[in-house]
DNA sequence: ACCTACTGACTGACCGGTCAGTAATGTATC
DNA sequence: GATACATTACTGACCGGTCAGTCAGTAGGT
């Protein structure tokens, strides 16, 4: 009836248990399996959505079988929740940790926010998991506020600690600061949800350069009227080399 | 064996046919049904996404059965293209044909198309499209590839202009047009992904405002060292109302 | 021998897609 | 203006594949 050696070898060609492979022949891994699994399903969730995510995959790609998942899960959505609990919150915690003991001016911590997101998130595979909120939030409102509380409105108030320390040091002129933040966030926002969207359209111009030249319109669109390019001399005209790009 | 009278009424009692109601009893509408079923599919995937959308939910809101919707496509992939395609084209052509007659400085020009993009796409029902092809555009590479070419292309384009005729002038110094561009772009897509996905989060700052400062950022980023604040006088400050928002 | 992490065949619901049938409308004939 | 036939827009029960979730059973560890 079904090929009795072989189990699954035939199938899943492409998506080896790379996370699992080298453990010994495989039982015995109670405590290291949730995150394996989580690991796996955001990957997928981040990749295919979450209706279109099959638990079979999951399992597959952490080098188990479904049953098995559900041995740690109780379903579908616990394993989508935990999946993204899993991915921020220690990224928020060091964020802000780092952040605490900073001392330099409003626009150097600024500088340190957005390129600091970028190592520590935007950079990495966590970047997956904006699109993915954004994606299944109609249908996940939980989720949806799950991560508004716990990244939304902690990231905001990074930048809006920023923000206020330049107005009051009279660095940046006076701003209508939630709006602005706003803008801030946005373009972030989208360099990861382009990476993971619609990367493939060529347009590829590198994270770094977008984020320095968004950095750069920035401090200048912040600082008062007439007032002269502040922060490190050594980063003078920053953001545009002239002409950069494919014109 | 089926109910005589009232063929579909109790069912749908949320979602009723709103776009078909007033039309008669019901049948011979060849003509209308189309565009019926792309609209009532369009807003279905951009609330629950392609794969958690049912096709019974669609023909269900246009007011038809599910045969019917087969009928005029051939699968759901080609509703979906069908949804995307009838919701983008039309608006991408009118928006290149107002902005091509347009004489002002750079900077005015740029506004225009910040607050045109807003009447016509960011602030109407079209405004769930790019969340729909953010979403699904790994699943389904045509659709994101149609609407790189039919619309970010051109959209860049029309931004590019403005730029390069900014910088021609000398209303703006030496750029990175390319990243400057997707500077330009990113919150406008926050805006409205904003709206269909993380809406509910309180923080709804009113688009107009979100609008002004993000214009009024970017132009004293913009503008060359030590240049005036140009274009209409009207708009003195703008964007900052010193501290309009929450907190 | 017992425990326990794990397996994978199974089930039941769901949904994309089909198609035989139904009811309006149109048209021909008287 | 009525009756019969033809056409067409539409219906909804049905089918087959898929997949979340289950559970009796297996195999490694002790």
């Amino acid at each position: 009836m079904r090929p009795p050696a072989v189990p699954e070898k035939s199938l899943a060609p492409v998506e080896a248990p790379a996370a699992v492979a080298a453990s010994g022949p495989r039982r015995r891994r109670k405590d290291a399996r949730p995150s394996e699994l989580t690991a796996a399903a955001l990957e997928l969730f981040v990749e295919k959505g979450f209706a279109a995510t099959r638990l079979d995959d999951v399992a597959k790609r952490a080098g188990v079988s479904k049953g098995t998942l559900y041995l740690y899960f109780d379903s579908k959505e616990a394993l989508f929740n935990a999946a993204v609990e899993e991915g921020i919150v220690p990224h928020m915690v060091a964020a802000e940790e780092r952040i605490a003991d900073f001392d330099g001016s409003a626009a150097e911590l600024l500088r340190e926010l957005l390129f600091g997101w970028w190592e520590q998130i935007g950079g990495t595979r966590l970047a997956g998991i904006p699109k993915l909120v954004i994606s299944e939030s109609r249908n996940f409102p939980d989720i949806a506020q799950y991560y508004h509380d716990k990244v939304i409105v902690r990231g905001r108030a990074l930048l809006r600690a920023a923000l206020l320390r330049g107005v009051a040091s009279g660095e940046f002129r006076p701003l209508d600061v939630e709006t602005v933040i706003d803008v801030i966030i946005a373009p972030l926002l989208m360099l990861v949800i382009w990476k993971y969207s619609l990367c493939f359209c060529g347009t590829e111009s590198d994270p770094q350069r977008y984020l320095t030249t968004h950095f750069d319109l920035l401090v200048r669109g912040l600082r008062p009227e007439g007032s002269p390019l502040g922060g490190r001399p050594e980063e003078s005209p920053a953001g545009a080399g002239s002409q950069g790009g494919e014109a």
